[in-house]
DNA sequence: TTATTTTTTGGTATCGATACCATTCTTGAT
DNA sequence: ATCAAGAATGGTATCGATACCAAAAAATAA
């Protein structure tokens, strides 16, 4: 551990022996300085370990190559992928990403918000669609470009990109419908919080009632002491032995349908003879040997190299405010 | 969205009718004002809709309240819980958590640490123990707290926070021993990028060294289109198939043990009759009903706070530099 | 009342880079 | 040989906050 202080340009330019401008040329407009100079400028950053300091280059420049994105939660495979395809994308730019997760807590949001704000992103990405009305005057009164993403709202902020959570349940919905099933329920999404999961049981819900069926639901309370697993489990206890007649379920979440699949095969419930089962995300597991769900895909990894892409080109972006790069209903086994 | 510029503390000093100090004061040590110009600032800081610049405050203070951390994955249920803990804890603390990962490619790490010490953050996070030369300079180079997490290094750069691979492969290998399994074979670690999977495998090397028995590793090539599932399925084609007698399996991580039990239940080989099954890390899935997976659980939240505090306060970090949080072997049903 | 301390407040320099303008040095044209 | 145009280089102001010091106001002591 040096106790050195932070190397800066001047040091490399007297060392160098130019002025600083020459160096910051050196690293951002190469071509704009001499052979020799540009080469003893190069040599003393490496004698020295320079690195450059961002946030002074941002005060100057008013331009911070940091983009913030909030998300509910980074403990999800299927949205590790976007922030993946996201940060990824951003960095081969030059750019960094600064992420904040508010662990379904929409109250952190506000906070959160402000702390992004604070280190001068060029840009915005937030995952929920409702914003409570401080989130909304922050946003507005700021001149970045915002991204929401994964669920589309009906009223942008700026821009958007996702895919319709509705239409998925929906989909899905009738999917279990055409396949003949009589009593399909819904399970999950009972915590308002969730917003995303919320909306496919809307879809769902609309589904059912077009064709004339009655939906059900489960749980209807919060209880969100419930894993994915431990819901799947719970469902067999809590809805299957009160209404035993139900002979699909569509499930908020892969890891949901997952634990219905396990607890079935417990239970000796055959799938999908007696019981339809269908997940959502395209988790990883679901796909693989031992399951074989049938899934609602999510475009994860294209969510967010196309984030990317709107923050890097607001003006692009917001030619189609909204960018809807839509799911794919894979039907497999357990329908 | 307004095309304002950004508010800055002169305009709300302006507004107020103070010095742009007192602004500063009323954010950072508002008891050192009195009473109504402390309300007037506020008021106007309401009003504007001021969000105060920390990539200023930084450049004056050198104090950039931001720490970095370089991960080799966040698509990982029991890493994110390191994460949730580190982010919340430093956040709660007024400090941001600038993160990047790496996606177990080691060339990567550099240039990250280089992007992450641009942002001049007050202290380092790196999940790797073993670092190229270029990233070993970087960081003795600077003078701010260096912390590696989840793998003790045996010479820490600084401060180290996690717990031993070796010893929880080994102590999980002699359990396998114990139980009375003759053949144990590890499954997965072939990668060598993978440090913290390949120190299990060693560690299991030893503990069958130790008693006398033969070490079966597989796969022993980069196959690494394999995800844990598949994994855990291709074990019964290329090793188990070859070695039938094996009786007992110690899977790299939980997610390959339970493509491992999935596919026995496929097989109709029973576990832990026929075959005793193991994992690593706690994974939430595998705890819960349905599988009762035999696995090592690590402490992931609390390795994130550790971590937090050990940046916050590197002082008391450094006293013991090397902070073993342990393991828990948990036996289950699957041994 | 005056002297002395304490609290409150503001002015100015500064952090490390970039923007902008001015200057010097090339190079080629006339 | 002289001048114009362009490339290369450096000086200085600036970004928006904080640090440091000094001054003014209020509180307390003599």
């Amino acid at each position: 551990m040096g106790k050195e202080k932070w190397v800066t340009m001047k040091d490399v330019a007297n060392l160098a022996n130019v002025g600083t401008i020459t160096v910051s040329r050196v690293l951002r407009t190469p071509q704009k300085v001499s052979e020799p100079k540009r080469k003893r400028v190069l040599k003393a950053i490496e004698e020295l370990g320079y690195v450059p300091d961002n946030t002074a280059g941002a005060l100057s420049s008013s331009k911070s190559r940091v983009f913030g994105a909030i998300v509910s939660t980074i403990n999800d495979s299927v949205f590790a992928q976007t922030l993946d395809g996201l940060s990824s994308t951003l960095r081969a730019a030059g750019y960094e990403l600064l992420l904040t997760s508010t662990n379904y807590d929409p109250d952190v949001e506000e906070d959160a918000l402000r702390a992004l704000l604070a280190r001068r992103p060029d840009g915005i990405v937030l995952t929920s669609t409702t914003h409570s009305a401080g989130v909304s005057k922050l946003v507005e009164s700021v001149s970045i470009p915002v991204v929401e993403i994964w669920q589309l709202p009906s009223t942008p902020l700026d821009i958007a990109v996702g895919f319709s959570n509705f239409r998925a349940g929906y989909d899905m919905g009738r999917h279990l419908i055409d396949g003949g099933r009589k009593n399909i329920a819904f399970l999950g999404g009972h915590e308002p919080k969730n917003e995303r999961g919320c909306r496919r049981r809307d879809g769902y819900i609309a589904a059912l009632r077009d064709s004339g069926m009655v939906p059900i639901t489960w749980p209807n309370e919060d209880q969100d002491l419930l894993s994915g697993i431990e819901l799947g489990a719970a469902f067999f206890e809590g809805c299957l032995n009160e209404t035993p007649k139900i002979d699909g379920v569509m499930c908020v979440s892969d890891q949901v349908a997952l634990g219905v699949l396990c607890e079935a095969r417990r239970r000796n419930v055959e799938v999908p003879k007696d019981l339809a089962v269908a997940g959502f995300g395209g988790f990883e597991m679901s796909t693989q040997s031992g399951f074989d769900l049938t899934t609602i895909e999510v475009p994860g990894m294209e969510i967010g190299i196309a984030t990317a892409k709107a923050l890097l080109d607001p003006e692009a972006g917001r030619a189609n405010k909204v960018i809807d790069l839509g799911y794919k209903l894979v039907a497999r086994g357990t329908t």
